[in-house]
DNA sequence: TTCCGTCTGTGCGCCATCTAACATATAATC
DNA sequence: GATTATATGTTAGATGGCGCACAGACGGAA
């Protein structure tokens, strides 16, 4: 265990350290500690999952690829999260890719035990379907901020929603993955993130990002992220009961 | 009834016809039929609905308004889904506006009834759950067509999704209006459109617009529309088995 | 008919981003 | 240490959409 002290408990997934005792409990028998490596495709546009995944240390994006090969990212899962909505949805298929956009750990659960749970009716079920309506709201803010706002204010709220989901200062990632999840050019994202650079907020080099002043990203960024943040603190916050 | 004898029946909606009737007879007890005017809100950010709403021949926008007053669709609803989602996903209340951009008729249902029906767990959540999963892959094609396709398409692609609601090819908005709901100018819509009648596609003036050649639309929209229709009717189609 | 409000047409300068090509720098490998 | 692949930097020109300003054009009200 050591090294893995504080990402091998499925509590550090949120929806998981939102369940009652009793049912995270009778849940644990059933989660299978396992690890993502960066790039790894999870699952492929109508591809069917044998598995849904709770990441604690992991990130993962969902991206849409156009026939003419541009990508934009839709949707963004780390520890707040769970990869496979479409397994209780009913659909049990995407249009999107997943991929693993940071590497670390998650717990997978069998489809099968997550329909069961799904379908008792409780707080499991509560819990699943309130990050739906978070992850509808990450979605259409996402909509939103597409249309309306410039590169460089996109690039500070993705940095954002990566930071917030690792426990590092530290992301890994080059300019040309981003500006694929970003939905622009390779160029625009360097332009942007040397404006950041310039600033002192992040330093990068070759795949390697630092967030030295997380309050500046803050102070750049779109109302998006906040937009997200609060609704989702809404729906999961501590004082929140269920 | 006359008149309306093609949209007083809860079946026009497609949520509604997809329920065996057992569920449908039950459910028909407490649906009520009522009217939305063009621009009518239905409800604001942060705002608590009483009700449910199923359209039938209405068609709602989910708007959402940016701080600098800034608007930008992210879902549109009409009788391919339910105006409300909140309510049984247990956020209750969302960060958007919905309004009406179609004036029409639609079914109202009681939260309390809906929550009830919703727990019983049958063919009901079913349904809902299914759609849930329609409308996050139709956020996620508008994230995407945002940030990647002209203003055009993404014309013709908002003409379709409307036209495919209504059952005229008559619609009544202004450029302004749809300006708002693609996140763009009043004249950039002018010119779009300019284009699209000049091609005898659609004939407009003064907020009255026809769609001509609905062929010509579809031959000159992005694939987001189909990839949207594609997954729907996978969901709905009439094949498919709940 | 006349007036007025609303809707649409159009031109011009501007800026962010795109396309494309190429230059440089660093890490990994030999 | 030399080579190679990858990551980043930097041009220059084209373009789509923005902001603004104003000119018609149509419809309803007086």
């Amino acid at each position: 265990m050591a090294g893995f002290a504080k990402t091998c408990y499925p509590s550090e997934n949120h929806l998981l350290s939102a369940l009652p005792d009793k049912d995270y409990q009778r849940l644990l028998l059933h989660l299978q500690p396992m690890s993502f490596s960066l790039g790894e495709v999870i699952s492929e546009p109508g591809g069917l999952l044998d598995y849904v995944y709770f990441p604690t240390s992991s990130v993962v994006s969902l991206l849409y690829t156009t026939q003419e090969g541009s990508t934009a990212e839709t949707g963004l899962i780390g520890n707040d999260g769970v990869v496979g909505v479409a397994l209780f949805l009913g659909g049990d298929t995407t249009t999107n890719r997943a991929v693993v956009q940071i590497a670390g750990d998650a717990f997978s659960l069998k489809a099968k035990i997550l329909r069961e749970e799904f379908a008792r009716g409780g707080l499991f079920q509560q819990v699943m379907l309130r990050y739906i309506q978070a992850f509808i709201t990450q979605i259409s803010q996402t909509a939103t901020c597409n249309r309306l706002h410039p590169i460089e204010k996109r690039l500070c709220r993705w940095l954002l929603l990566s930071h917030d989901r690792v426990k590092s200062d530290k992301l890994l990632m080059t300019q040309e993955f981003i500006s694929n999840m970003l939905g622009g050019r390779r160029e625009s994202v360097t332009v942007a993130a040397g404006r950041l650079q310039d600033a002192g907020v992040i330093h990068y080099s070759r795949g390697h990002i630092d967030i030295l002043d997380r309050k500046g990203l803050e102070a750049n960024v779109c109302e998006c992220y906040q937009v997200v943040k609060e609704e989702t603190d809404r729906l999961f916050g501590k004082n929140r009961k269920l």
